[in-house]
DNA sequence: GATGAATGAGCCTTCATTCAT
DNA sequence: TATGAATGAAGGCTCATTCAT
């Protein structure tokens, strides 16, 4: 962002051949998201990741066509992370309140990671379109598996049967991500546990959610 | 010494002394609120806030200390909008539920007009308390309020009594609030009534909402 | 936040690793120093000095911090070269007399090269404790040497035992420093060589000095 | 000096045609000159000097055609408190010696006040001839008092006679200014009574004064 | 490939001067 | 004449990117 589309005169990098080059672009990007995450965009120079990586200067640009491109494939990690991390879900317990806790337990950690990153990218993908997608797709595969989820429940004649699981799941999954931020970005002075607790409560009032049908 | 020593020598702008002056500083300070809306930081510049308020480069530094300073002045009008919304909605309708959804529509429609700047300036007060300040001053606000409603409704009989207040006010604003943004900034194709409407119903479900006591 | 944050966050310069990198920096001091000696405070700007010193704009900061960095080095690089041209003022002559001629020849010469920087800098040092220091101590340097001359020559009974050293000292070396700006900056149009003869006879004078005890 | 030369497109102002309009140009010089003397170049802008005068911005303007056309009216105005000085200097003391120590405090205390200002002044002269013919000026009635007394004395056979009288009047004169310089501004701690007697000491030794021919 | 120097467009800010009222 | 707002050229500094070795 900020110097989205420059013409590009440099030689495009391409995949590191060997084990060592694997290993410095690998530096690279942890250290671009470490310090995208603790310390936001102003540490977010060229210059700075490669420092962190314990590269030179110039190295950067052998791995890295530009600030946005390793910008990209940070967004690229975060949202490969959060996909498994939505997977590991286990839907498997029996009770469904304690999926719901699980369940929101899961979302709520998944943002944590997530979140610094993804509001810090969100201001500048106006004009980035391969971002702006990713981003969404995070998104919709949240709310995609909350909608599926909530419809087995109605099936199943747990809960209402009446709301509209995709509405339903983007509003509750709002709640989820804002609390993400609120807590790990704010820092307001709430217990973890807590939160998911009075969250997975409200969640399976507003749900209508009952335990057998 | 002439360039020596970058401390500030000339007085600080303080508040204009003619109806004219007042006119230019009031265009500053829209044209920098419109353009940190519309087109993020990096359109904020002081020339571009100068050039969209029709006055020249200058003329910037004679109302505004710095451009912080304007950030601040544009933040401290968000939240006094956010504030003088928030009394307008009415707290005097019969029904409590009929309230819940005037509450919403309200909330949704103060964080429309302030998520944007409010968001920006989130990540970039990490250096500016007087900003910091400012944006926990907002939130706490509307939690206070959100709390006090809810207190009201479990002493009246009618919402559920172990709900604790200001955690449930906190975890129900964060749900507007984040809706606001995915309505109003990231464009979900949803219908403002519908999403009143949706979270009004899971609200009044999450606090076990009822008509008469 | 891009722009927000004045807070310097890319790493200070360092010394130059090359010697290319050597080479550019001592341009670039040397052109300042010459563009501050000869065209005074206006002619001394970054820009000017990285043209003067042929490399570009930024290339200045890759060397010096900002302006002010440069001039504490080239006061340095001044207070160094006075004082070792200190040093090789001959205290080896057998004749009381020709050491006071020597001596002030090597003064006024000292003071040639250093006085319009220095003077320079006296005003503008209000803000910069590092060059206040610095330029204390390139006095006090002169004055310590003076008054340790005076004393040996007060010890060996060649001079009148009640001057005070360290005054006396003051008072000549002010003759001999105002002197080198009269003739080289106000370009009084003096001949060195008198001028020194002249103020060493003086000087000798003044002291009551005797050529045997 | 730095804009110096810049085209004039200002209305000259004339001489104030009101006691009111002299008062108010008066405040204006002495404001200047209280700013430049206290708090050098930095503080010395249109801005401040009408500020500290109590009149408005744009009534500098009214009374100065431009910031440096002020600066000419300080000089000259220090110039002729010089001169004025200069004359109130008694020459009718009796003794040779206590002349020499009144001369050399009027001489100190002339240089006290305006020091500070012409060596400011000095280094923008390069560009304004009509500054640097002042500052000649007023060295040059000095050094010729000074080489007027050195000859009188001389001819009563009550100094050296080889001294050049200029020469001498140039190298004393030079030694009493920077120890103005020296106390006043870089503030020295020494006392004034025993530096105009510990110069005036040196002096007379240096010049080989003698109380009777 | 890796390194670190070089580049320059762009941004923030100042301030001498002009202008409208 | 007095006022205070308006102007814009100039200067300091940053940082993404390119280049020479």
């Amino acid at each position: 962002m900020e110097t989205m589309g420059r013409s590009r005169t440099n030689p495009a990098p391409t995949a590191p051949a060997t084990a060592r080059g694997r290993r410095t672009r690998d530096a690279l990007l942890g250290a671009g998201r470490e310090l995208l995450e603790t310390r936001g965009w102003a540490a977010f120079t060229p210059e700075q990741v490669a420092q962190a990586a314990g590269v030179s200067y110039g190295t950067f640009y052998t791995y890295f066509e530009s600030k946005d491109d390793l910008l990209r494939a940070i967004v690229r990690a975060v949202a490969e992370e959060m996909f498994t991390e939505s997977l590991v879900a286990p839907d498997t317990a029996d009770e469904p309140y304690v999926r719901i806790v699980e369940s929101n337990r899961g979302y709520l950690r998944a943002w944590r990671n997530a979140s610094r990153v993804l509001r810090l990218v969100e201001q500048g993908a106006d004009s980035d379109d391969a971002l702006r997608r990713m981003l969404l797709e995070v998104r919709e595969r949240y709310v995609h598996r909350g909608a599926e989820g909530l419809r087995r429940l109605q099936e199943a004649g747990l809960a209402d049967r009446d709301l509209d699981p995709r509405l339903t799941a983007i509003v509750l999954g709002a709640m989820v991500e804002q609390m993400a931020h609120v807590i790990y970005s704010l820092r307001e002075p709430l217990d973890e546990d807590e939160v998911v607790n009075h969250m997975s409560r409200l969640w399976a009032s507003a749900i209508g959610l009952r335990e057998h049908p």
